[in-house]
DNA sequence: TACGTTTCCGGTAACGGTACCGGATATTTC
DNA sequence: GAAATATCCGGTACCGTTACCGGAAACGTA
C-alpha cells in the first residue's frame, strides 16, 4: 500500500508550516508567490492528491450531489445525464442510485446518502411513495432538495416538470382533431402526480370539445407494457371499444399495439395512438407512433442548475420550472390528410 | 441547521465515556449488556445516525464501490442495476459515472473517485481509452478493481465479459447455416476489445465453413446508428452486394434495417440481418430481427460479487469469468423453414 | 489473604485537513 | 525615526470516530 503523500509531507520537505502548505494550495493571499510555487512544485513531485474525505469531514461539505431515480430508463437517463453534465462542469460529483420503484429502497438510499453526507438531494421518487419523512429528513438538516419529473407534493423544494396537464392535452387533441370521438387512456398508476396532471389534460380536451368522458376509458395500471397489453385486450373487446388509445409511456403504447394488431386493427384507420416520451425507436414500428416528447436532457441540466443555484444562496424561494412538451405525429395517428 | 447528535451527546447524556459508546454501538465484547441497551436506547432517542464520513476518514474505508461505465443504455444500465443489486445488500453504496465515451471524462471520474476514496472500481472502459494510467492508480493503493462487459487487456484485475468471440461465432454460423454465403459484418469501433473478439468469432465461422474473407465485408464505424445505415448503404451499392449482414449492436442493426428497406430488399429472404444485445424493442419491428443476448443482470451481479470477495480477502488471483451468449432468432435472419 | 483473571470502562492519540489567532519582519507613512 | 500598516507565516484547536493502552473493580482460586 503506497501512501498517498499529505499536506504534511509537503511541509517537512520545504520546512514550512502545514497550515502555510494548505493556504498555498488552495492559493490563500497571504502566501508569497515564491512558497506557492514550491508548494505546488513539490506537491506534484510526489502525486500529492488532496483527501477529498477529510476535507469533507472538516468543512463539512462534500461536493456531491445524490441523485435518486426509479430507473434508468430512456427517459431518467438522458436526463441524469443532463444532471451530471452540470454537476460535473460545476465540480460536483453525482451519485446516482436507484430505487426501482420500491419505496423502501428509496428510503434506503436517503438514509445512506444523508449519513454520508451528500450536500443535498435531486430526486424523482418512485411510484409507491406515498410519506416523504426520509425527504423531509434532509430539509431538516438544511440540505437543499430539487424535484423533478415526478415532483413532491408535500414538500417545499423547487420542482422541474413537464407540463404533463398540457401534454396530456396536447395528444388528446390531436386525436380529437384527427377525427378519433371515443378516446381511451392508459393513466398509469393511480395517485402517481404525473398519471393524474396528463389525465387531466386529456379531459380538459374532451371537454373543451364537448366529448363526453366515459370512465370505462379510463384504465388505470402499471407502466408496463404487458399490463397496457392486457388492458387494451380487455378494451377492444368491449362492444362500444374505443376509436383512438392515449398511453401514458412508449412502453405501454408497445403494449396497446401488439393487443391492436393482434385484434387485427388498422392504424390509424381503425384506431389511433399516441405514446408518450418519444423513444427513439417509435419512429421503427410499423406503423411509426405518435407520441409527446418532453426535454429531457434540458430537465436535467436544469434540475442541477436549480440545485447548484440553492447551494450557493440563501434565498429559499421555491420555484416550479414548467417545461414545454411537444407534439410528434407518426403515422399511428394521422388519419386526416393535410 | 439542526445539529447531528454525535457520539459525544450520548456520552454526555449517559455519563460515560465516548469510546464506551463507541464500542456499544457497534456490539463490542467488553461493554456490559446493560450500558449497551442504554446506549442504544439514548441513541434512538436522539435519532443518533453515525456520521459516515468521520468513520470513513478514520478507518480509510468508504463502503461506496465506484462504477464507471460509457452510458447508461439498455445493456449497461442494466448490468447496474446488477451491480447495485447485490452492493446494496452487501452494504455498500454505488457510485455511478458515466464517462460518455469519453477518455478525459473517464480520467476525471477515476480522479474524483479516487479523491473521494471509494473502495474500489467496478468499470467499463470508453471507446476511446487507450491507456490506462488512471486505472493503474487503483491498483498503486491498493484498491481493487473489477473489469466487466469491456475489458482492460493492460491491467491484472478479474474480468466478467461475455464470450464474445463465441458470441460472433454463434451469429455468423447461424446466418451461415440459414444458406447465406457473403457475411458483411458491422464492427463497431476499431481496436476496442469486444469489437476484435466479435469478429474473431465471425471470422472463425467464415473459416470452418470455407467461406472466403472479403475484407470489403468488414466494415469499422461506430457504435451508431447513423453511421451503420451509411455503411450499409454503401455495402449494398457495391455489385458484389453481402446477402447477410451481421452488426455489432442493435442500434447498428436498426441503421442497417433502415438501409436495406430503403434499397427495396426483403429480409430474409433477400438479404439476412443480426444485431447484438437483444434489445426488447427487436421483437417489434417488422421484421422482427434476431440478435444475441447476453446475460447482462448477472454480469453486473458477479462483477459485484467478485469485487467484494476481493475486498475481503487478499488472495489476488485474476479470474476471467466468461458468460455464454444465447442466439435469439426471430424473422430477419430465418431463411429456412424447420 | 494474596494472587491471577475477567469484565468493564476511561483517556488519549490519531486520521488529514482547515480556520483562526497571533506574531515576526518588511514596508510604508508622517 | 517611530508608529502604523502590510505581508507572510507558524501554532493550535478542532471536525467525529476508532484503536489502543492501561487501570479499577469484581471475581475466582489456592
Amino acid at each position: 500500500m503506497k501512501k498517498q503523500a499529505t499536506i504534511k509531507d509537503i511541509a517537512k520537505r520545504l520546512n514550512v508550516s502545514i497550515s502555510t502548505v494548505s493556504r498555498a494550495l488552495k492559493n490563500a493571499p497571504d502566501v508569497s508567490n515564491e512558497t506557492k510555487s514550491a508548494v505546488i512544485a513539490i506537491s506534484e513531485e510526489l502525486h500529492y492528491q488532496p483527501n477529498r474525505l477529510a476535507v469533507s469531514f472538516r468543512v463539512k461539505q462534500t461536493n456531491t450531489i445524490g441523485v435518486i431515480v426509479p430507473n434508468l430508463d430512456y427517459v431518467l437517463s438522458t436526463m441524469v445525464k443532463g444532471i451530471d453534465e452540470v454537476a460535473l462542469e460545476a465540480g460536483y460529483t453525482v451519485m446516482v442510485c436507484q430505487s426501482n420503484e420500491s419505496f423502501g429502497r428509496e428510503v434506503l438510499n436517503t438514509s445512506r446518502m444523508l449519513q454520508s453526507l451528500v450536500d443535498g438531494l435531486i430526486i424523482s421518487v418512485s411510484s409507491e411513495t406515498k410519506t416523504f419523512d426520509h425527504i423531509k429528513k434532509f430539509q431538516e438538516r438544511d440540505l437543499p432538495i430539487v424535484a423533478f419529473d415526478r415532483i413532491v407534493p408535500e414538500i417545499i423544494a423547487p420542482n422541474i416538470i413537464l407540463d404533463n396537464e398540457y401534454a396530456g392535452y396536447l395528444a388528446t387533441d390531436h386525436l380529437i382533431q384527427q377525427g378519433y370521438k371515443n378516446i381511451a387512456i392508459l393513466a398509469g398508476p393511480k395517485n402517481l402526480g404525473i398519471s393524474n396532471a396528463r389525465m387531466d389534460g386529456y379531459l380538459k380536451a374532451l371537454k373543451e370539445n364537448k366529448l363526453k368522458v366515459d370512465p370505462k376509458n379510463i384504465i388505470h395500471c402499471d407502466f408496463n407494457q404487458d399490463y397496457a397489453y392486457f388492458a387494451t385486450k380487455e378494451l377492444l373487446k368491449s362492444k362500444n371499444r374505443p376509436d383512438a388509445i392515449f398511453t401514458i409511456s412508449d412502453r405501454m403504447a408497445i403494449g396497446a399495439m401488439i393487443a391492436i394488431k393482434e385484434r387485427g386493427l388498422k392504424m390509424p384507420t381503425d384506431i389511433g395512438l399516441m405514446g408518450f416520451n418519444n423513444e427513439p425507436m417509435l419512429s421503427l414500428l410499423t406503423p411509426t407512433i405518435s407520441s409527446i416528447e418532453q426535454p429531457m436532457f434540458e430537465m436535467g441540466k436544469l434540475a442541477a442548475k436549480i440545485f447548484i443555484e440553492r447551494l450557493h444562496s440563501e434565498d429559499s424561494t421555491v420555484t416550479t420550472e414548467v417545461l414545454k412538451p411537444r407534439l410528434i405525429i407518426r403515422e399511428s395517428s394521422k388519419r386526416k390528410q393535410l
